[in-house]
RNA sequence: CGCGGGGUGGAGCAGCCCGGUAGCUCGUCAGGCUCAUAACCUGAAGGUCGUUGGUUCAAAUCCAACCCCCGCAACCA
């Protein structure tokens, strides 16, 4: 059994030398198309031409007053850590999801692994979109917020997720620290005011070159691309020298290869500022939902720059000689959606080397979760509420399906059948019935006391090194954030002690060999205890219960605990144990 | 010639960079066990690796061309 497990870590290895090579042969790309910028987009589009609508993020959990932490005191290493923040003009969907969960996995790992964490999350609350939709239903943005804001807080604490603040950029200290954020790169000399003019859609938030549009039907001018109203607009703007960041971008992703993971994205970002990069407009005079440019009055701060800063903002700017921000910044971590990427890896290092911060050490984009290989939409109705689906499947059930069914950074997909599958056969036939079928072993028939072993076989000396070689590999797969094969190599471990239990037979061993038997079920709860101990950052309530009914004392269940240096204690009395995975039933009348 | 991802047993995927017994999960069939959440263990069946051509002693893997699907463009990460 041992073997296949090895044969699997094996296996999972040269994705990494196979990335390192791809680095090396794009870093040489880099340098041989680094001199000759060519410079295809000459002509300048106004604004970004984004759509920003969507920044994402969930948010996070808990406390409604975000429980700061006295940072300080801690000899830990730091680590902060975000979401992109949610755009709440709109419901939470299984995207917001799935992006705070695989966040708040990493963060969780990160502290029981021993790290001073700081986990932010929040909400993006400004921009003409969030006026636009209060608008249509005939609400201030205020009242729009109040009413969707508490939905993506429940949400996070809905997902069971361990974060430290939840900002919002409509707060005091966040208008303060975008005003900060602003000044310095003024003071810098990379904001002028100037002048653009192009067609302009509402809708998509966006400029587009005269190409671009076309008449329609009905002689309206519109958007080639998107079919949307377009109209001329002449608009004074703030820009930004962005044009001046272009090799100090390229020396950064040549200097911090992994600046942007998976690879491809950063390849893709790369191939992007190569291709010559022009000033960006910063600010909009057309609505006024948003954060006041200092020293004008119709200038309100184009929203990413608004942001962006959110992340510097949770940790003290402007203040930078404040405790939290020399401990917390650079960020170790934003994990944001791949449609963002270019905001995250082009604009916020330049907005930040002009203002003199840091950049943060690493931008993580994740995939989209397709249902049925569909994009959710809410046109072809399969929009999926995450409440419901928790509802539904479990909180750790839903978890456990994304972070261990996706690959983590790739697209991924999902059904109501994949779910239940992958819940049923990993969670409650092969984790959930192995740890029944051996702690009621001991309940019954060992009076609930956790067995002393005697001396151990090769079988245990082979299931125990199993284990005891998870963590490890979970470390090596967490340095490039890769979650799905931290989990699967869990479940080797699981399916190996399957096996070895299978084989070993306890419970026929309770006449012939008492003693052995009792080795067998020491050797199955440690195993388990360690499975336990690293599932905690995926599946944290059902760990927990797990913990619980090994009767594994609270300050016992951080990392430092994995590896065999330390084993489960016997003679420690285990309360009679319930099953902690319920298999999925189908509802009877599921209509 | 817009950019990117993908086409491998019934389903979903890995393998491809550094050619040389086609692997995993689920499903199906048969057997075992009976401690356990109708679960666990063992074995079997099942594949023209999108197409065509090329390189090679040898190609799912390298090269070329082509076909098809899907994202990047609608409230949406």
């Amino acid at each position: 059994m041992a073997k296949k497990t090895r044969q699997k870590i094996a296996k999972k290895k040269k994705p990494a030398a196979k990335a390192k090579r791809k680095v090396r042969s794009f870093i040489k790309a880099l340098k041989r198309k680094r001199q000759p910028a060519s410079r295809k987009h000459a002509t300048r589009k106004p604004a970004a031409r984004t759509r920003k609508s969507r920044k994402q993020l969930p948010k996070s959990s808990v406390p409604a007053v975000p429980k700061r932490k006295s940072a300080a005191v801690s000899q830990k290493a730091p680590y902060f850590i975000t979401t992109a923040i949610s755009y709440p003009n709109g419901p939470p969907h299984i995207g917001h999801a799935y992006e705070v969960i695989a966040t708040d996995a990493i963060a969780r790992f990160m502290r029981l692994d021993g790290y001073d964490v700081y986990f932010l999350t929040g909400t993006d609350e400004h921009g003409q979109k969030i006026q636009q939709t209060a608008a249509k239903e005939g609400l201030t943005p205020r009242d729009l917020l109040d009413r969707n804001v508490p939905r993506f807080k429940a949400m996070v604490e809905r997902l069971n997720c361990s974060n430290d603040d939840f900002i919002r950029t409509t707060e005091q200290r966040h208008h303060k620290s975008s005003i900060g954020i602003w000044e310095r790169m003024q003071k810098n000399g990379d904001i002028y005011l100037d002048k653009y003019a192009g067609w302009y859609s509402v809708r998509d938030e966006a400029y587009y070159a005269e190409d671009e549009t076309h008449l329609n039907e009905q002689k309206v001018r519109v958007a080639s691309k998107t079919g949307t109203p377009v109209e001329w607009v002449e608009e004074e703007s703030y820009f930004f020298r962005l044009s001046a960041y272009q090799q100090k971008l390229l020396d950064l992703y040549e200097s911090v290869p992994d600046f942007v993971l998976p690879r491809e994205r950063l390849n893709e970002v790369a191939s992007f500022v190569r291709g010559g990069l022009q000033d960006l407009s910063i600010s909009r005079t057309t609505f006024d939902w948003g954060i006041r440019v200092p020293g004008t009055d119709k200038h309100i701060m184009y929203v990413w720059v608004d942001a962006l800063t959110n992340y510097i903002t949770a940790v003290g700017f402007p203040d930078v000689d404040s405790a939290m921000f020399r401990r917390y910044w650079p960020a170790a971590l934003h994990v944001i959606g791949k449609d963002i990427v270019r905001f995250h890896a082009v604009y916020w290092p330049a907005f930040l080397m002009s203002a003199g911060i840091a950049v943060p050490k690493r931008i993580f984009s994740h995939g989209f979760l397709f249902n049925r290989g569909e994009k959710m939409s809410k046109s072809v109705g399969n929009v999926v509420d995450p409440f419901t689906m928790t509802d539904a499947y479990g909180v750790d059930q839903f978890r456990y399906f994304f972070l261990r069914e996706v690959p983590f950074g790739q697209d991924g997909n999902y059904s109501h059948e994949a779910i239940v599958n992958r819940i049923n056969a990993d969670l409650a036939n092969d984790l959930g019935n192995l740890a029944q079928r051996s702690l009621s072993m001991i309940g019954k028939q060992l009076g609930g006391v956790l067995p002393q072993p005697s001396s151990f076989s090769e079988a245990d000396k082979t299931i125990l090194a199993a284990a005891d070689g998870m963590i490890a590999t979970a470390r090596e797969h967490m340095k490039t954030q890769q979650l799905h094969q931290v989990l699967n190599a869990v479940w080797a471990v699981v399916a190996d002690a399957n096996r070895y239990f299978a084989s070993e037979a306890p419970w026929a061993l309770a006449k012939t060999d008492p003693a052995k038997q009792k080795t067998v079920l020491y050797v199955t709860a440690e195993v388990i205890r360690q499975v336990a101990i690293l599932c905690q950052p995926f599946i944290p309530a059902s760990a927990a219960k797990l913990l619980d009914i090994l009767a594994i004392p609270h300050n016992e269940r951080d990392f430092s605990r994995l590896g065999g240096a330390h084993r489960i204690a016997p003679g420690s009395k285990l309360p009679s144990p319930q099953p902690v995975f319920p298999r999925y039933i189908q509802p009877e009348a599921a209509a």
